[in-house]
DNA sequence: TATCAACACGAAACCGTTTTCGTTGTGTTT
DNA sequence: AAACACAACGAAAACGGTTTCGTGTTGATA
């Protein structure tokens, strides 16, 4: 086991100071020829790294960026960090993914851990309990202390930071749009309750669709679950109340189920009763039939929010001026909708 | 913006030394009441927290773990993330991901970059190239190096370190000896190339259950997709010429096409033909029928991965001694076979 | 020959802690 | 009064780098 080799030790075996091999293995122009090339070949030999706590601690920056997310094992957060991941790597970063598990405790407990040096910046969606409570003095401390942070998808407008979002509303106003357009009429919404940002945009936008068109909007016609928990009862019992022929889903797994007892009740689709969820994951690719869905890019969010962040933790400015970035939602057609 | 106070701050504003400031902090008995509680009260005051760095560059432990995998998206390592996560960040460690995107290189460039101090220990699962390659020695030069290592789920037995697996061979026997119990006759098998060590574990509890059975072995009922992506195409081909009546696949994506190619032709699912899969993923859950799966536990292998490291990073012994964990899988029964 | 710039290198401070090893001042013991 | 124990604190080294600011040597210049 041969532990790592540090300047001081290339010093002493080569007899010089520890300075000047720092130069040397920079190319540094203050160093001789001969030197230099000694000290190169020595370090390389030896397969010289430096310790990056050391360079840290020196220059204040860790060239990390933590991620505080609700939870990972869904699909949408699963793109993001990739995008991250991707973006921060190619800019030499690395990524310290710390979970909520939509704790408002747990995501104060992960920030603090990380603020005291460990991290340059934070690029964060916040945890339902969070947003539930709006307490985010957590997230303030943070950003006084000078600690750039990003909020995407699910944020809040009370902290100054830079954002990045879907532009939720239109995503599920174009989808209801869709429905409208093909002519169906029981036009129902399965949704979260509105703590979360996002289900309330969401909701926003499928309100606004059916009040500019002649159907109008019926109250009945939405679904609140109360939990992100799967109650399947109260699909299939509000499915069968309302008899919708098109429904807008908050996410993905709403929708599969939704389509599951529509097509135990025999309903045919898309001809009887159609769907559109939200994520583009692997349940709306492999489900049958195949599910149409609002595609939010969580790869191209993660890239904008570590491309903010890190331009934001280099940029040597305090400029404090902050900006909200609104990605454009696409919708995916697949065979839960007449195409 | 209040940056950061250090003890420096504290020991200027009280007139005291770093040292008192340090030890009193500690609630060390070398120093007075008096000062111990006026150094407590102006911390807490001023919220002090010591800089995470230093402390690491002091005692050579970063409390960070490392962990390298090939991708992000996809449940299983998902789920062995949140396993990780949740019990590093129980024992005060923080989780840093690198994706390896099943690239040899991305590999090595990850662990170089963390090696260098950032990081205790690494837990990792090899990428496809790298076990296509055979090529190891970035590892070694880790371990080499007195870093530990705890390797999953695609392991090589090349290097020496703790790794944690699950019996993959068991899971396809018991899976394939289900088929061969309820009298399937024509058991096919969807797998991937070779050197994925998984892949290979499978199809050999596959070979077992057969060669045990009065039916015996069929090569020509093994099915070897080239790559991880899906060829839809050379899926149907399969199930139209070799007309199983069970498929086992490596993974849920297979068997949810599969499913879907059957139902097209009009067999019915699972009297016609049943399927089993690996992984137990959203899509087994809410596929149509729902898919039995060989459940790998992710989240567990994940914590024991992280036991297994943090145990080692933390035990001063240089005990050279190194175990394999194996973990049973277990058979998640549902409608894509009888019951 | 005295002066000076350029060159090549070293000393030391610094980043923020921890920790060892003094060094005081006080009170107790004989 | 001398010796000593002990409490309370400070100085300084160490972790592994970077960087500023010398400093000694050389050769060229006046």
């Amino acid at each position: 086991m041969k532990s790592k080799i540090t300047l001081k030790d290339i010093a002493r075996e080569l007899e010089v100071s520890i300075s000047t091999v720092s130069k040397a293995l920079k190319n540094s122009e203050e160093i001789g020829r001969d030197t230099k090339e000694k000290i190169q070949a020595f370090a390389k030999l030896y397969n010289y790294k430096p310790n990056n706590i050391a360079i840290s601690l020196k220059n204040k920056r860790t060239k990390n960026i933590g991620v505080v997310i609700p939870d990972i094992v869904h699909h949408f957060f699963t793109t993001v960090i990739r995008g991250i991941e991707k973006y921060a790597n190619a800019r030499g970063y690395n990524v310290i993914v710390c979970l909520s598990e939509e704790s408002f405790d747990k995501e104060v407990i992960n920030m603090e851990m990380l603020a005291n040096g460990s991290i340059d910046g934070f690029i964060m969606s916040l945890s339902s309990e969070t947003q539930e409570k709006g307490d985010y003095n957590h997230l303030k401390e943070v950003t006084e202390q000078g600690i750039p942070v990003v909020l995407f998808d699910r944020i809040t407008h009370e902290v100054e930071c830079d954002k990045v979002i879907i532009d939720d509303k239109l995503g599920a106003y174009q989808a209801t749009k869709k429905f409208i357009d093909q002519g169906k009429k029981r036009i129902a919404l399965i949704t979260t309750d509105d703590y979360l940002s996002v289900s309330k945009a969401r909701t926003k936008g499928y309100l606004k669709a059916l009040k500019e068109s002649p159907l109008g909007i019926d109250e009945s016609m939405i679904l609140k679950m109360p939990s992100m928990e799967m109650d399947e009862e109260a699909i299939k019992t509000f499915l069968d109340n309302k008899e919708p022929d098109a429904v807008l889903c908050v996410n993905e797994i709403f929708a599969v189920c939704g389509m599951r007892f529509a097509q135990k009740k025999g309903l045919k689709i898309p001809e009887d009763i159609s769907f559109i969820g939200f994520t583009d994951g692997v349940l709306s690719k492999y489900a049958n039939p195949s599910l149409t869905v609002v595609a939010q890019h969580g790869e191209k969010m993660g890239e904008e929010a570590a491309k903010m962040l890190i331009d934001k933790v280099e940029s040597e400015a305090e400029e404090e001026t902050y900006q909200t970035k609104i990605l454009e939602p696409t919708l995916v057609i697949r065979d839960s909708i007449a195409h």
